[in-house]
DNA sequence: TTAGATATGTAGTAAAATTACATAAATAAT
DNA sequence: ATTATTTATGTAATTTTACTACATATCTAA
């Protein structure tokens, strides 16, 4: 659905731009914000332009004329990437790092959403669906997503567990079958051990899936690999936000499986639902 | 920071408004999209007002005038909020369902950010840098949660473990004493065994932080209680996303402690990721 | 019923953006 | 190197858009 980021098309293509449209281009990328609040002479003035050029600036990138690239810029500003200068510094308190630490595991989430192949989330779910039985594989941090996969994908009545030592998964890879299918998930791809794994299982005949990043060795053993690029945190104090999206992506997995199973199914997922209810008190209302 | 979402201001003071602007509201919020592309006389044609009584509903908004407000309310329709008509339906596909999925969950983080104490917070990392001891609890989903809290939190050489096991639990509860912090994670905040056991924990004067929704049994037993209250999924397609909005607020209250202790402390994380790289193979760079 | 206040619309004005056209710069061909 | 042709940029006029000041209407309360 939504359009590709705007201020991302911009610097995209800042070498193909003529000279007064690239003029342009930085003053908007320089100061995104106040751009959307400029009318056209002023900013075609900052760039040292004239207002046509502005104009055409605007149309180049499949916008009707200056007041909706403005529209756009804005939304893409809200929506995504309020990536420059959001990065948390000792002099940061409560008030600034909170709301910079879920902008920014926002941001990554909006990257993912726009970037994600919707065909290898097909693929996989159809593994999914298909597999005789499904390991969840993690470490360290991968570990705990392994662990809400195993719980989410438990509930569709599914053959699942969840190992997150690697003896144990390196026993289970070496015992796997065609039909069997194991959901590595790694933030780098490159824990020597778990692309050993990966490899074992490849050489087993299973089916491997993996959800960790690009290019990665592990992504490139991988029978489907779900690439998720998070920016490095090269900031001491940004924490690892790819453990979210590799859940959020479990969430899309979970999803799509449900929605295959079709209608027929939701009475089997009201009944584990209902099951938790005696262990609960009741709300007030 | 960023302003509370337009469309929520326009629905929450629809009441408060006169004849024409009430027009002008109703067509705004029944088609924002449009709205944000139309000009003053049409979206005016369309509400059966003049082009001033537009002008003089944008200026309600703390707005300049009409663009200003487009603008606005282009930002507020692609940073948040998508609410209406978001939902998974059986006919999606995964070009529908995936963004869904996500742009739900981007939602709920913007509402926590918005809306969560940041005195709270505060009083968290206040608590967690002086325990002697921290447990973090969960079950099922939450389980996973309290899992990643352990693996981000030993990393700051804090005496942390983790619990999903409710008898481990209870156990340790009953045996905490003061300067023991018990940090409970629980969705509902209503499951009976960990609400008993924040009561356990309590009365042995350990000091009990609970992630949990507001006003639940447990949040009112805590002795801080972290609020999160994402909507109930009454959609049976829609994953649980409060599991999410935990994992960042631990990252929030990660960070916290991090800058509490100073930038004395960044030799020591340095320390631990650098033990982790001879696991890894190396990047191609 | 009427005075005051509030709400809405009309018409004119100002501002902003776009178009058509002209000039300038760059590229290619002779 | 010179000219032709294309491409890029700016000028000025036009059109669209939004805003302001004021007038009229509607509502509220005495």
């Amino acid at each position: 659905m939504q359009s590709q980021n705007l201020l991302n098309m911009i610097t995209d293509s800042l070498p193909n731009l003529n000279k007064s449209e690239g003029k342009v281009a930085r003053v908007v990328l320089s100061d995104p914000e106040t751009a959307t609040q400029s009318s056209i002479a002023t900013l075609a003035k900052k760039a040292g332009v004239s207002e046509p050029s502005v104009n055409r600036f605007c149309k180049r990138f499949n916008t009707m004329g200056f007041p909706d690239f403005k529209l756009k810029l804005a939304m893409s500003l809200a929506s995504g990437i309020r990536s420059v200068n959001r990065n948390v510094d000792p002099e940061d308190d409560v008030t600034s790092y909170t709301p910079k630490i879920i902008d920014s595991t926002i941001n990554n989430l909006a990257l993912v959403r726009d970037s994600i192949s919707h065909a290898r989330v097909n693929q996989v779910v159809d593994n999914l669906i298909q597999a005789k039985r499904i390991y969840f594989f993690g470490l360290d941090a991968s570990g705990a997503v392994a662990r809400d996969a195993e719980n989410k994908f438990f509930r569709f009545n599914l053959p699942v567990s969840c190992h997150d030592d690697f003896l144990m998964q390196r026993m289970l890879a070496s015992t796997g079958k065609t039909g069997d299918v194991f959901f590595i998930i790694s933030h780098t791809g490159r824990t020597k051990e778990i692309v050993e794994i990966a490899e074992i299982a490849r050489n087993n005949g299973s089916t491997v899936i993996g959800l960790t990043a690009s290019n990665s060795p592990l992504a490139n053993l991988s029978s489907v690999a779900l690439d998720v690029d998070v920016p490095e945190n090269t900031d001491e104090y940004m924490p690892m936000s790819s453990r979210i999206v590799h859940l959020v992506i479990l969430d899309v997995l979970a999803t799509g499986v449900t929605l295959r199973r079709g209608t027929d199914f939701l009475p089997h997922l009201e009944k584990i639902k209902n099951s938790l209810k005696p262990t609960r008190y009741n709300s007030k209302k």
